[in-house]
RNA sequence: GGCCACGUAGCCAAGUGGCAAGGCAGAGGUCUGCAAAACCUCCAUCACCGGUUCGAAUCCGGUCGUGGCCUCCA
């Protein structure tokens, strides 16, 4: 599979380090408020890559992934977040995280293999400082600082096409700084009464914003790993530093693919915490269904800026619709009939996802493989394999592609009434209901259409759709 | 100002040299007592200007516009 790789500016073919198996590190969120549509979106690209790499069904036969992402959970905003809140920054961070990784399951996401946080983490983080000193890429200071010495690096900038010329236009020591150059960046930062603090052979202090990412994934991936992934936000500095530090400290390549995805934008500008024009996950969660967010997320290709409009939002959730119609195709098929195939539609698909995770285009063979199926049904062919294929499709893009649940609770006593009506006993909900459609048949059957539309309009005036079938009526609530 | 993307139908969006995917919305039709779903048909010369080419949405140059990064950010 093909993946555009940020660093070169090429798509690159996905070859593993090690035959068969794939390392691949994401950075996760700075959890000091609620996450939002933004961070799903980045979440929901990576699962997708993830899913799609261990398919059995890609081109290389599925691979063995090792999936690692990261919460930072020792900042500089979860500090001051917690100061004003007046709780410990740590509890803050531990609220939100587990908040997110409700919504992460409520939006279909795979548990990453390792989630590895800032505050566990240390010693790991302090041994890397370690050797980057070693080497002479960074530097203490007497107050307690070290930084990383950005001139040491020739190649500082290699991944955001920028060069120290660049970049130092326009950058400035901020007062009191102990720097030795104004685009050098803290490893680790000394401790400041009332923040949270380890032990380290500069003193207390915490780590600086990038270390701990280098430190994480070579951790658990090691000191070259296949691919990093994160918003395109990220690629300076955050990345660029990482980059940086990794291979300062070993001498090695870092990761050997680096992909980035765009940003959600609200009403044309970028969503996000600073902005304050964020949709959050909890509110997207309200209003949508999970698989509509996804179908949004994956609508457009992973690299372009994707703006969330409700429009867009809704269009999605009849697209969902749509799939999960043809999964629910009752077959009329008669033993031997012909079988709707679907080798083509999966073709498609796979030849999509291995060009640079083209998931609309994918999208584009599950819909087609939708149409075939409808058509396949109406033809009296044999629909349960295509149907099959739709199902491990929708999988790969972890739609669920199911009904929503019934949340809305039906009126109770306006039930009653109807039942009473329409000269039907009322009992527990579902049995009433069955028996309006009951009268409801019979008065169809004496060609009373108008008691029988009369019923259709009472119970769609509570909420309960019907469809007429050729095996009889079928009720839904609307949710 | 520097670096990087992008501009395709009413809306979302794929397509990087050879008759413009897909979804939503809309129009007409089939089916249905009605309704819903489904199916069939229809709906774009690809921001603008110039160039390269037998041939360009696709390559090159310019103009205009949008977004991201250059400070925290998925």
């Amino acid at each position: 599979m093909r993946l555009t790789d940020t660093m070169s500016g090429q798509a690159l073919e996905v070859e593993p380090l090690r035959a068969g198996h794939i390392g691949l590190y994401v950075c996760g969120v700075t959890p000091y408020s609620a996450s939002h549509i933004g961070h799903a979106m980045s979440a929901i690209v990576y699962d997708v890559l993830v899913r799609y790499l261990r398919w059995p069904g890609n081109r290389a036969g599925g691979y063995e992934v090792t999936y690692v992402s990261n919460y930072t959970d020792v900042d500089d905003k979860l500090i001051d977040r917690g100061a004003e809140l007046g709780i410990d920054p740590l509890a803050l961070a531990n609220a939100n995280i587990e908040q997110w990784e409700r919504e992460q399951a409520a939006l279909g996401l795979l548990p990453p293999d390792v989630r590895p946080r800032v505050s566990t983490e240390i010693p790991a983080i302090v041994a890397l400082i370690e050797r980057i000193i070693a080497h002479g890429h960074a530097y203490s200071t007497p107050a307690g600082n070290v930084y990383f010495r950005v001139q040491s690096k020739a190649d500082y900038g290699k991944l955001s096409h920028r060069s120290i010329e660049q970049l130092r236009t326009g950058t400035r020591f901020e007062p009191g700084e102990d720097k030795e150059f104004a685009l050098d960046f803290a490893l680790w930062k000394a401790m400041k009464p009332g923040e949270p603090h380890w032990t380290s052979p500069w003193g207390e202090g915490r780590p600086g914003w990038h270390i701990e990412c280098s430190a994480m994934s070579q951790r658990y991936l090691g000191d070259t790993f296949d691919i990093h992934g994160g918003g395109i936000d990220l690629v300076f500095p955050h990345h660029e530093n990482e980059v940086a530090q990794s291979e300062a400290a070993t001498g090695r390549p870092f990761a050997r693919l680096w992909v980035h995805n765009g940003m959600v934008l609200r009403d044309g500008e970028k969503m996000s915490k600073s902005l304050g024009n964020f949709v959050t996950v909890e509110d997207a969660l309200a209003r949508w269904s999970a698989d509509a967010i996804r179908v949004f997320a994956l609508s457009s290709q992973y690299r372009t800026p994707n703006n969330l409009t409700d429009d867009a939002l809704e269009a999605a959730g009849r697209a969902v619709d749509r799939l999960a119609t043809a999964l629910e195709a009752k077959s009329t098929a008669e033993r031997g009939a012909p079988s709707v195939d679907a080798s083509e539609a999966r073709a498609r698909f796979v030849e999509a996802m291995e060009d640079d995770l083209n998931t609309a285009q994918a999208l584009a063979a599950m819909f087609e493989l939708a149409r075939a199926i409808n058509r396949g049904r109406d033809e009296g062919m044999d629909i349960a394999a295509a149907q099959h294929a739709l199902y491990e499709l929708a999988w790969v893009l972890g739609l669920r592609l199911e009904r929503e649940s019934v949340t809305t609770a039906i009126d109770a006593t306006a039930l009653a009434e109807a039942a009473s009506r329409f000269g039907v006993a009322a009992g527990a909900e579902a049995e009433t209901v069955e028996a309006l459609l009951a009268r409801r048949a019979e008065a169809r059957a004496a060609r009373d259409f108008a008691t029988g539309d009369a019923i259709r309009a009472a119970l769609d005036g509570l909420g309960i759709e019907v469809k007429d079938t050729p095996q009889g009526a079928e009720w839904t609530v609307r949710g």
